[in-house]
DNA sequence: AATACGGGGGG
DNA sequence: CCCCCAGTATT
């Protein structure tokens, strides 16, 4: 009934001997350079692992170690971070690299209280990486392990990160002192891959021996799913202006979302406005000069968490000048603007301004 | 304790 | 359409 005697000992045996024979193979596996598991594991933050994969390896060939990171410039960093988003991620990468190279002699800390200083890891990223490139033996709290941790422990409720200190306290004895790296990726992969949110793979995981709520039938109840908010629709009208070869760009103001990244010029239609009506007010507050002559271009939908946006692109020109005190504006050509880290969104735009450039 | 912060894949 | 992901910083 209780976790006594043997039960961590087993515990740990089967999530290595799972880890050794199931793992998968990737890209982050088998360095135990500190510098590539730092990254990796802010680009994994609140991202899957498949999403990671392709950035991870481009990154590494663009800025293979913290000097080269640090020296680079915020428009490259954020291109090799355009589509990834939480895009504070990688300023925060780029300022640590900095603080690395200048105060840690261009090696990333190996004490918790240090690497925690760096901005944009927390108590889960510390863990990590310490485990992992340092053999240190801090457990990982990560969505994964904190829902497995639940089943395993019984603990009821919604899976927030309230528990994380019962989990921790659990783990913490238990955590191998040989391989507590291999131990906490064991954790988040089994989480990850048997422990999932519904229909657990129970018959195929090495903690069932250890699950109260397996024993107790629970593990469609633990956690419990939570609530989510319904995204809320939003139309917006964007600008794409071109002249003499070059498309007018913007900006985003930072901090905010999708700060620091380019888009064409445009914004949110209000109620009982028309989308033309909307581009030129957009354009006047933005610009400082209205659009004319629009002609529908194209529509695309992008997915936020808390809101959906429709986006409706129109070819236009402008009426007038562009008043450059209104913000960051800029006249790029079409080559250039792959020089430029956009939002998933005008990305789309781009790819469908091309395509008509082909036909 | 809540909220801001992206985007895409899977069911 | 719905769910949530190898979290952190801010309020």
């Amino acid at each position: 009934m209780t976790n006594k005697g043997s039960r961590p000992i087993e515990f740990r045996s089967g999530l290595l001997g799972w880890y050794r024979a199931r793992r998968r193979k990737l890209p982050w596996r088998g360095t135990k350079d500190p510098y590539k598991l730092w990254v990796s594991e802010i680009m994994l933050q609140q991202t899957t692992v498949q999403a990671v994969i392709p950035y991870y390896e481009r990154w590494m060939t663009l800025f293979p170690d913290a000097a080269s990171l640090a020296r680079a410039p915020l428009r490259k960093v954020l291109k090799a971070w355009q589509g990834l988003g939480y895009y504070r991620r990688a300023q925060n990468l780029r300022v640590a690299a900095k603080i690395i190279v200048n105060n840690y002699g261009g090696r990333v800390p190996a004490d918790f209280e240090e690497i925690s200083k760096l901005p944009g890891v927390g108590p889960y990223t510390a863990a990590a990486v310490l485990s992992i490139a340092f053999d240190k033996p801090y457990p990982v709290v990560d969505a994964n392990v904190r829902r497995l941790m639940m089943r395993v422990l019984a603990i009821r409720g919604e899976a927030v990160p309230k528990h994380d200190a019962a989990i921790l306290e659990f783990l913490k004895p238990v955590i191998s002192k040989r391989s507590p790296g291999a131990f906490n990726q064991a954790l988040m992969e089994v989480g990850g891959r048997i422990c999932k949110p519904r229909n657990p793979l129970c018959p195929r995981c090495p903690a069932r021996p250890a699950c109260s709520a397996y024993r107790e039938g629970l593990q469609e109840v633990i956690p419990r799913p939570r609530k989510m908010a319904r995204p809320k629709r939003i139309e917006a009208v964007v600008a794409v202006i071109e002249r003499d070869g070059r498309f007018l760009i913007r900006k985003r103001p930072e901090p905010g979302l999708l700060g620091g990244l380019w888009e064409f010029p445009g914004g949110k239609r209000k109620p009982r406005e028309s989308r033309v009506a909307a581009l030129r007010r957009e354009l006047r507050e933005e610009v400082g000069a209205p659009t004319r002559d629009e002609k529908f271009l194209a529509k695309v939908r992008h997915a936020y968490t808390t809101f959906e946006v429709d986006l409706y692109a129109y070819r236009c020109r402008l009426e007038g000048e562009p008043d450059p005190s209104r913000g960051r504006l800029k006249w790029v050509t079409s080559k250039g603007l792959r020089y430029y880290p956009f939002p998933s969104g005008s990305a789309k735009i781009i790819r469908r301004i091309e395509e008509g450039n082909v036909a």
